[in-house]
DNA sequence: TCGTGATCATCT
DNA sequence: AGATGATCACGA
């Protein structure tokens, strides 16, 4: 995030409900809107402008810039998303969540799991998708406080044992992303050459960095408060 | 370099 | 059109 001269920032909120305040009054703002307020510049180049969105929300709600792995608001145990929304108000892609730790990929559990702990409580921000309006333009919606329901966490571990599962196994190399019910496993680097140590079929080798992304079907229901899926094996 | 923030660009 | 795989920017 460029400053366009002296650094302005929010300080933290100090209470689960002073962040749903400020998300709240961000409703029906713009970027453009936002950025000013913020004395930030907005990038020129839509394709530059990935990530813009989200590091001006954090900025605009006081998260924590050094938090890194841990929750975006750590004294709140709070991940902050955005989230794009397209003209009909369903989320316009699938979400990321974190990536995979690949070296450690065999010995990661569930309940101690990166991701488990990225969705134990999500604050979402929905604001328009790029291809919806211009930068400067696309508008903020209303936030939603979201922790996962027994049923949408059941979902989660199920779909993260099964891809962390052949992770650790090495056969990441024979993900796409279309396994996963709700969970996808995907690139995440900066180039589709990039490798770093990972459990291959044969041992630990140089591996394609792995990502985990949600659904845009998951994202859109948990937005309306109701994730129901069929499952598998009959009620 | 890796992890965070995501959207882009192409293929189906 | 929608989803998949690839890519861009920034900070520690």
């Amino acid at each position: 995030l460029r400053k366009a001269s002296p650094v302005v920032r929010r300080p933290k909120p100090l209470s689960l409900r002073e962040l749903e305040i400020r998300a709240e009054a961000l409703a029906g703002r713009s970027v453009a809107e936002v950025a000013r307020a913020l004395d930030v510049s907005l990038p020129h180049e839509p394709k530059r402008a990935k990530g813009f969105v989200g590091m001006l929300v954090e900025q605009a709600l006081g998260a924590d810039p050094k938090a890194g792995e841990d929750p975006d608001f750590p004294e709140l145990g709070v991940e902050l998303k955005t989230v794009p929304i397209d003209k009909n108000g369903a989320p316009a892609e699938s979400t990321f969540v974190c990536s995979i730790a690949m070296a450690h990929a065999d010995q990661e559990e569930w309940t101690s799991s990166r991701l488990r702990q990225r969705l134990q409580h999500v604050l979402w921000v929905p604001v328009e998708a790029a291809k919806v309006s211009e930068l400067p333009l696309r508008r903020i919606g209303r936030p939603v406080l979201w922790r996962p329901d027994v049923e949408q966490e059941r979902l989660l571990e199920s779909d993260w044992q099964d891809l962390m599962g052949a992770i650790g196994a090495g056969r990441g190399g024979t993900l796409t992303a279309r396994e996963g019910v709700v969970l996808q496993v995907r690139p995440k680097a900066a180039r589709a050459d990039e490798r770093t140590l990972g459990p291959g079929p044969d041992g630990p080798q140089q591996t394609l960095p792995l990502g985990f992304y949600l659904r845009q079907s998951f994202t859109a229901a948990l937005l309306h408060g109701r994730v129901h899926y069929p499952t598998a094996h009959g009620c």
